[in-house]
Formats: structure tokens, sequence, C-alpha cells
DNA sequence: AATATTAGCAACCGCACGCAG
DNA sequence: TCTGCGTGCGGTTGCTAATAT
């Protein structure tokens, strides 16, 4: 029985609206994928897409939920994801991104292409918090270090001092959580209009419709990369005033 | 060599949000 | 305006493999 007739008997027998619960107690696997699961997947999607990511798994013939197959094909199948380990540039990122967007791990990994946010946020509760938070590494000092088939990468910031002062450069009142999508959109257009103050070689603003925080990310991204441009943040500066105005915030 | 400990990471869970009816 | 659905997000768990004892 599928989520959505299990959903649809036991209100007739309740009288309530449910939701189906998910995997295990409807008789659906849990737990590793297999390689033959994985191929089903990706097959399935690469023939059909992922329309409905609840209707998925019944039309391609696997015992998982959507959300699982959803999770698998967004974290470990999807053609484009980079694996290996992080480069001491995408660490750093993370780091300085972190520091302005807090947990946001969907906007953070958005200005990393091919990582994803479960990955991310492996790698920052595993080595990169420590790093930043030397209270907590005393309290749970590592004593060793796994190394990983291949990995290289494990003590790149093995020494803090490696780590940019950009990256610790802690902007507390740039706070973007509570920062509408429409304000970078808007002091970004005022700053000139040109293209010449920003690095806009690697940052693309999404129109408003898309992922608002991915927006804001991109935004801050610019926005330390140009920490020496005084006339840059002249602008941005104008612009913020121009946008509480023009708002009326 | 056997066992204990730990790090790394894939996957699960529950909540919240946006959209459609 | 309200309600339900589908989806995405962030926190957490638990398994596996590497390392220490």
């Amino acid at each position: 029985m599928d989520a959505s007739s299990w959903e649809s008997e036991v209100q007739k027998q309740t009288g309530r609206m449910v939701r189906a619960p998910c995997c295990e107690k409807m008789g659906q696997n849990k737990g590793p994928w297999t390689p033959e699961e994985d191929k089903v997947l990706v097959d399935y999607i690469q023939r059909y897409g992922h329309g409905n990511w609840r209707a998925l798994p019944k039309l391609a013939g696997l015992l998982r939920c959507g959300k699982s197959c959803r999770l698998r094909w967004v974290n470990y199948l999807k053609p484009d994801i980079k694996r290996g380990n992080f480069t001491k540039e995408e660490e750093d990122t993370i780091i300085r991104l972190h520091q302005q967007l807090g947990n946001r791990w969907s906007a953070i990994a958005a200005s990393l292409p091919g990582r994803t946010d479960n990955e991310i946020k492996n790698v920052w509760n595993t080595h990169l918090k420590k790093l930043m938070d030397p209270e907590t590494a005393q309290i749970e000092p590592t004593k060793k270090r796994r190394k990983k088939k291949g990995d290289s990468a494990m003590s790149v910031f093995a020494d803090q001092s490696q780590i940019s002062e950009s990256s610790l450069d802690a902007r507390e009142e740039s706070s973007s959580s509570e920062i509408d999508e429409r304000f970078w959109l808007d002091v970004l257009s005022i700053s000139d209009g040109s293209e010449s103050s920003m690095n806009s070689t690697t940052v693309e603003l999404h129109p408003p419709t898309s992922n608002s925080t991915s927006s804001v990310a991109m935004a801050l991204m610019n926005w330390n990369d140009n920490d020496d441009d005084m006339e840059f943040w002249q602008k941005l500066s104008k612009g913020i005033g121009d946008w509480m105005e023009f708002s009326h915030v």
C-alpha cells in the first residue's frame, strides 16, 4: 500500500486527516542504499526526471520513501556532485559564510558548486568547528586523526594561522538573517549599476523568485571579496541608506 | 592480534515553508 | 482565509573504518 492509499484508508476509518509515516512503518527499506537501489533511482530519474518525490519510489519500483530517494539523489547520486576532499578555498569559504550566516547549510552550499549542504554540515561538525572554537577543542581533545582513504586535506587548517584574515573577520552587525532578499537586489543595483566594483566573475545574484538564502549568501560572499575596496563600501553604505529610505524601513 | 575508542559521513527525523485548491 | 500536500532544511543518529592501546 502506498502512502496516499494508507492516508485515505486511515482517514476513512478515523475521520481524521493524517500523514503517512515514513519508511519503516510503511514496510519500506531503511538504512544504507544498495548499489542496485542506486541504479534503479538513477535510471529512473535520468529517464523521467523527478516530478514528484513522493510518487517516485512507487513508479521506480523502489521500497523507499520519497524523502529517502530525494536525499540519496541530492546528496550522493546527482551527476554534478563533487566528491573528495575539500580544498583550502572551499573550507575558507565555509568558515567565512558560517560566521555570516550561521548554520544555514543550504545557503552556504549555494556558494560551493558541487557540494551539498549535508556534506558541508559534516565537514563543519567534524573538524572546522573545532578550529573555530578552541574551547570546545580543549574539552574534546582530538587524540587521533583518522586518515581517510586518499585523504590529504585533513591538515589544511592544522595551523590556525593559515585561516585568512577575512575568514576570521566576524561581521556581527552584518547578520543577514533578518534581511529580505529585495534588500540585496536593490542595494546591489543601486551601487552603480556596473559590475566594476564587484567580483562579478564568481557571483551571480538570483531573481527574487529563486532561493532567497542563496542570493543572500552570494551577496555576502561578494561583500567580503571586496574587503579593501573603499569605493564599494561607500556605495554599499549609500545603497543601504537609499534602500531603507525607499522601503520606509 | 584483539579490543576499545574515535572520527567521518550517510541517512533518518521532525519541523517549517510555499503553493494550490 | 484555511487546510493539506510536497518539498527542503537543519539537527541528530548510528554504522563503518581507522587508529590507539
